[in-house]
DNA sequence: TCGCCCATGTAATAAGTTACATGATTCG
DNA sequence: CGAATCATGTAACTTATTACATGGGCGA
C-alpha cells in the first residue's frame, strides 16, 4: 500500500497528472520513493475506484488530454491516519554490495571499476540534490511544508554523501595492497 | 535475478541449507540483502533445476532432514560473470520519508515519535553490526575473503550511523520550534 | 506446558518490471 | 530530420509478501 500513499503524499500539495507524478518520482521525490509510469497509472486507477482521489479531464490544444487528479476528503483522512501508524525499517537490497562480498572471485580491477562507476552515479545524484537545496535556501518562503520537504532532502544528501565516502574507503583499501 | 546471485554469493564459501541461508539474511548478510524463507526455498528449487547448485539430503536424528546445497562449476561461472557486469543504483523506497514529507498534516508529536522509534531500530541494528565487527577485528585470519566481507559490513555500519545522525537532525529541527 | 528452535514447503495475492502501443509538437 | 517532451495506457511476466501447513525436540 506504500506506493498509494506516496502518490497521495504528492497530491496533498497540488493536483497532478500521472505524467507529473512520474516526473516527480524521477526528480526530487526520487530520494524517498521510486515508481515507473506503468505502476503510477495502474495505482491512480485503483485510488480513483476507492474514492481517495478524483480525476478531471483537461483538454489541451496541440498536446494530448490530461487527467488532473485531486485528493478527496476520504483520501486525506486515509493518508493522515497512515502517517501516524508505525512502520518498519525498509530492507536494504544492494546488488553492488553482493558483488563486493564475493570480490575475491575476480581481479581487483573489476571491483575497483564497479565502485568507481557507482561513485560517479552517486556523485551525479548528490549534485542534483544540492541544486534543489539551493532553491530551498534562496526561496523566501519558509512554510512548514517546505521545512518537512527540506528534512527529506537532507536525508537524500546525507545518503549520497555517505555512499561516496564509503566508495572512497573501498578504493583506498583495495589500492593499498596492489 | 539478483536474489539468485545473493544466494550463490553465500554458497561460495560453504554449503548451506535453506534454513541456514534464511538465518544469514536475517543476521550479518541483512546489511546488503533481504529475503523471506518462502523466497529462498523457491529460488533454491530454480537454481537446482538450472544446475547452478546441487542438493544433498542429510538425515538427522531428533530433527527434520535437511538439504545441504553446494555450488556447481556452472554456478560458479555464472556468479563470476555476473560480478563483472555493470549494475544500477538501487532505488530508495522509504516509508518513513514519505511520512516526514507530509509531516504538516499531523501534530509534531506524531513525527517525533516515528523518528524516535526508527532511531531506536537503527541503533539496535548498528549495535549488531558493531559486534560482528569485533569478531572480524579479534580474528587472527586476515584472508582476502574476510577483507571484502569487512568492506560490506563497513557499508552497513556507515548507513546505520548516518541514519541515526539524520534522526537527530530531524528531532533537533522539530523541537526547535515548539 | 508453552513457546522457541529446527526444517521444509504450498497457495494466493500484491507489487514491480519489461515490452508493446500511439501520436502530435517543439527544439536543435 | 531526428530526438525529446507531453500524455496515456494494455498485456505478459517476474518477484515479493502473507497466510497456511506440519511436527518433533528442548529448555524455563
Amino acid at each position: 500500500m506504500a506506493l498509494a500513499h506516496a502518490i497521495l503524499a504528492l497530491l496533498v500539495h497540488q493536483p497532478m497528472s500521472g505524467y507529473d507524478l512520474n516526473k516527480a518520482f524521477e526528480e526530487s521525490v526520487g530520494c524517498f520513493w521510486k515508481a515507473t509510469h506503468q505502476q503510477i497509472y495502474r495505482e491512480l486507477g485503483k485510488l480513483e475506484d476507492q474514492g481517495w482521489i478524483t480525476a478531471e479531464t483537461i483538454a489541451q490544444e496541440g498536446r494530448p488530454d490530461k487527467k488532473l487528479y485531486s485528493m478527496t476528503g476520504l483520501g486525506h483522512e486515509n493518508l493522515t491516519r497512515w502517517v501516524a501508524q508505525p512502520c518498519d525499517v525498509m530492507p536494504i537490497k544492494e546488488e553492488l554490495l553482493v558483488k563486493v562480498f564475493v570480490g575475491d572471485l575476480v581481479p581487483r580491477a573489476v571491483i575497483r571499476q564497479q565502485i568507481e562507476q557507482h561513485r560517479q552515479l552517486h556523485q551525479t545524484t548528490l549534485e542534483r540534490y544540492r541544486s534543489i537545496e539551493q532553491e530551498f535556501c534562496s526561496s523566501t518562503d519558509p512554510s512548514p511544508m517546505m521545512q518537512f520537504g527540506y528534512l527529506v532532502l537532507r536525508r537524500g544528501i546525507r545518503y549520497e554523501t555517505d555512499y561516496i565516502d564509503w566508495c572512497d574507503e573501498v578504493l583506498a583499501t583495495i589500492e593499498e595492497k596492489e
